[in-house]
DNA sequence: CCTCCTGTTGCAAATGATATTCAGTTAGCT
DNA sequence: AGCTAACTGAATATCATTTGCAACAGGAGG
């Protein structure tokens, strides 16, 4: 299964660093697997308090977070005003996002000639690229669809 | 004069939005069009302070920068950690940015194609896009060119 | 020019996300 | 088992940004 796998490895990654290997740490990684691919830390942190709040606390998983971001298991992907929503990458191939700014809805997608036309936009300028984040806020097709009924029901009232 | 268009213009809005037109509006705008393209809140409100500390308080200046990002004048453009960079738009055409993690410099850029290619993901999600933010993070040739340097004199010592 | 009402300012205090400190606990080498 | 460095939770600090509030100032109407 990808998830140990993914487990096994972050397990080499703690040694390599000097880190121990924390029951903690690795029910942080169940858990986010279980949350789904986008989180802000906040709601991760009631989420996990909910269920079971001996897991670990909100220090334990901003710290383990930070670190499985230094692993590369996990990628901020949205900034929106102070809020942050990090990804759980897990070896899923890199791509960029569509963010509904009426219901948060988040979409990816990827596109081959992006990131080729971004290459060269960076060798244009001698800049060697690490990594990048594209998101595009809009409206997602649901909320513009709710729209226009509300706007059929105005009319009618 | 641009700047002084760009005054006029903001006035309306004011007006057309029940706010009054106060100086200390119009000297923040001042500021921030001596001050450079690119700026950090806290940044500014330091640098105008040192100048004139009679100009504005911290509360006014984020009250104007938010003012002036709702008629459009200022966009935010980068965010990277907790720090959020400003750019005084100014009627400038929409362009991306790479952003060197070293020194912090920042180049603008603009790809057509990279704007049709985002319009072209968005139709085929149905997706209505109101606004987007590419950044491309990584080393610039200045400062790729000062880590040889010093790898050279390491060699040498 | 005066008056009144509403929006604005400056300051201090509140907020919210995240980081850090510290004392007690645990992983994992010997 | 014993030791030491890393880890944990709770409380506290920090940093950017926002807000409450009392004093103040635009600007419409007289």
């Amino acid at each position: 299964m990808q998830l140990e796998e993914l487990k096994q490895k972050f397990e080499q990654f703690l040694r390599q660093n000097g880190h121990k290997i924390t029951k903690g740490r690795f029910e942080i990684i169940d858990k986010i697997a279980n949350y789904g691919p986008h989180f802000e830390i906040e709601e991760l942190v009631r989420w996990i308090s909910n269920q079971d709040r001996s897991i670990a606390s909100r220090s334990t998983v901003y710290r383990t977070v930070r670190l499985l971001q230094e692993f590369g298991a996990i990628r901020e992907v949205i900034k929106l005003g102070n809020r942050t929503i990090y990804e759980f990458v897990a070896g899923k191939p890199h791509h960029e996002h569509l963010i509904c700014v009426e219901c948060g809805k988040i979409i990816e997608f990827y596109k081959e000639e992006i990131e080729n036309l971004q290459d060269k936009v960076c060798e244009e300028h001698s800049f060697t690229p690490i990594n990048h984040r594209l998101e595009i806020f809009g409206i997602c097709s649901d909320c513009k669809e709710r729209r226009h009924e509300n706007r059929r029901m105005e009319v009618r009232a």
